[in-house]
DNA sequence: AGATCATATGTCCATATGGGAATGTGTCAA
DNA sequence: TTGACACATTCCCATATGGACATATGATCT
């Protein structure tokens, strides 16, 4: 199999760039895809396609007005993220991280220096 | 361009539900490739290859002990994710979901109104 | 009716993928 | 040393991708 679709869950449609752009430019409320596009200069069938896939995860919800397209955030689909990476809210607290610490010094009697890559 | 590699970040990394999985299972304490293997029932190529990209994006350590290498996490990494979806958080509340309620209401011609045109 | 604006959809392609399988590397035991 | 163990790496392949570009749909205005 190949890698899963960017519509198969929010983790997914999230771990697009443009796509988190999108979603926080709507942050400040609703807005027209050409807002969106303007704003992120963007092509306009990208922004489409985007948010396409928002919507199909329910990251976005739009209602029609006139010819636009007004798109807004559904925030509520972001919790399960928000949920999960808090659940290793304990792993970045100084208790853990001193014990990372150590683990880290006993693993590497050397060097202090040097990031891989 | 195709997609963005998963090593790009750390939302990139954490698409892939298998690495969430892994996540998980380190998330009690260290363990050792092979635990996780036992753990998850997948082959210990893959788990290694998941591991590898969850490295590189430095959401797991790891020290060598003996034959076996004992990861952990860093959950550090996480806490961007945390806090993005944190923004949102705003969007989640009981005042904005009448909102968009009020507006999903507003797009769908339901109730007893006539046809224009 | 057209013309024009706003958005969506379709096609093409280079690229990275995750899974499977085989193999390589390094460590310990006998 | 040889062999067994633990893990990493490499190869192959079907598949979904995002970007660029062209085109279709749909609403509004003249």
């Amino acid at each position: 199999m190949a890698r899963a679709a960017t519509t198969t869950d929010v983790f997914n449609a999230i771990a697009e760039g443009s796509r988190r752009n999108i979603l926080e430019t709507l942050s400040g409320g609703e807005a027209a895809v050409g807002e969106i596009v303007d704003r992120l200069r963007l092509p306009q069938p990208q922004v489409s396609k985007h948010l396409g896939v928002l919507r199909s995860v329910d990251l976005v919800r739009c209602r029609t007005v006139g010819r636009r397209r007004l798109y807004r955030v559904n925030g509520a689909a972001l919790k399960p993220v928000h949920d999960w990476a808090r659940s290793f809210e304990g792993h970045w607290n100084a208790q853990l991280d001193r014990l990372d610490d150590l683990l880290t010094e006993l693993q590497q009697p050397d060097s202090h220096e040097g990031e891989a890559q």
